[in-house]
DNA sequence: GTTGAGTTGC
DNA sequence: GCAACTCAAC
């Protein structure tokens, strides 16, 4: 069987609505050491991806490698029911069409129990080499959700140039045009450093769409990282302290005027 | 070229989110001076008016005077993507059709552009007499705000009528009436005082929901100064300390009643 | 069109 | 710390 318990149900709750947007249907996958979601979007133009390490919950069991198959939404629905700081407990058993989440108040005087109904998805085989990024760049969560979100206002299609100096955010529509420049910055709060590493300066272009929605996993964690090299999907991850990571990936929109 | 550097950008956002609501389309009119605001609100029974003195702002430059066209909801998109506490600069070339925007962060390290196209608006002739008036009342801003929201319950006109004791705001409608009554009052604290200067009472009708629109402007100080004539507009100003104000103008209601 | 959440100002 | 407002999701 398979059983997880996480004091900070939060986090849980979290992930789900920072996937919910993006991807209807995902499996749950687990193994002895971790706890897994990969899914494509919708429209396959991106991937999602969770890991959360078997030591950082309070309990963790999975007796073999199982897969759980959860529509988002439904997911979602029943996560509301867990307040902030319940204690959330997942539980299967191996044969299991269900899955059981168990959300006890901090006082254990309220003790609520779901069981969501599981389907069959198909795994798609998701290949991601873990390969080195020409650029990194680490920034706080927040300034990231507020450049995207300012960047919609003016058009649906975002440049993210990286240089040594710093990280521009360009976009251009009909109302205008609009820059956002971060400059390399090590601040003292760990929480506003923007730190870029660097071998060649990069250039890309993506969809604010999809880049709006990775940023609905912004209340995870303080700081995120966008790694980016040429011609290949860039990569949104917001690190998990101590626990895991969501990783967003997204690929590049080609220039034909090039 | 024009350029226009305000360390305080907050007031630029505030004095675009005052008449937003009530004017579409306006120019901003440089001259060496000055920068200037005037537009009529949608309907032509308001008109607001702005005015920016050169000495108020860090950094002025205006080799010739030029109108720059633009369309409040789209200034007011872009400057959401200011912060509150940004210095905020201007830019236009002669004969440019864009309108540069740079809001720099408090610590320099997040600089952004933005481009909004500008558009040929016919500056219709607004000859706004600098008369006297019979009555000016120097109030807080917050409670001219405050009476309008409480009156508005009631209906949709208000009476105002200012002798040497005080300001009366009345209205009448179909939950019954109200009145509110404000005494000539030399407070200790300046933004307190309630002070009436008067030659001859007046007493004029006006609609709630333009005077609604007016107090928009309520967060650029901490007074507001009502001025009446019988049969002329009222003016609602809102002085900005040592820099310039914003005015509104209406013209009262006749009463065929009488 | 309705509702909820986040953000921002008081 | 609270409330209003605005934007986004359903």
């Amino acid at each position: 069987m398979f059983e997880a318990r996480l004091t900070q149900g939060k986090i849980f709750k979290q992930l789900i609505e920072a996937l919910k947007d993006l991807v209807q249907d995902a499996n749950i996958d687990c193994s002895e050491d971790e706890l897994s979601i990969q899914a494509m979007d919708s429209s396959h133009v991106s991937l999602v991806q969770v890991n959360l390490q078997a030591g950082g919950f309070d309990h963790f069991r999975c007796d073999r490698t199982i897969s759980l198959g959860f529509n988002s939404t439904n997911m979602s629905k029943i996560l509301k029911c867990a307040g902030n700081d319940d204690v959330i407990t997942l539980k299967a058993e191996d044969t299991a069409d269900a899955l059981t989440l168990m959300f006890e108040s901090p006082g254990q005087d309220r003790i609520a129990d779901f069981e969501l109904k599981l389907m069959d998805i198909d795994a798609e085989p998701l290949g991601i080499p873990d390969t080195e990024y020409q650029c990194t760049i680490r920034m706080p969560s927040g300034e990231f959700q507020r450049i995207i979100r300012d960047l919609q206002v003016l058009g649906d299609t975002c440049v993210i140039s990286c240089t040594k100096e710093g990280v521009r955010f360009s976009v251009s529509g009909d109302l205008g045009t609009g820059n956002v420049l971060l400059r390399n910055n090590a601040a003292e709060k760990e929480e506003d450093q923007v730190i870029i590493e660097m071998e060649e300066p990069v250039e890309l272009t993506f969809a604010l769409r999809y880049l709006n929605f990775f940023t609905k996993a912004t209340s995870l964690g303080g700081s995120v990282i966008l790694s980016m090299s040429p011609e290949v999907p860039v990569v949104v991850e917001y690190p998990i302290e101590e626990f895991g990571h969501i990783k967003y990936y997204l690929a590049p929109k080609i220039d034909d005027d090039a």
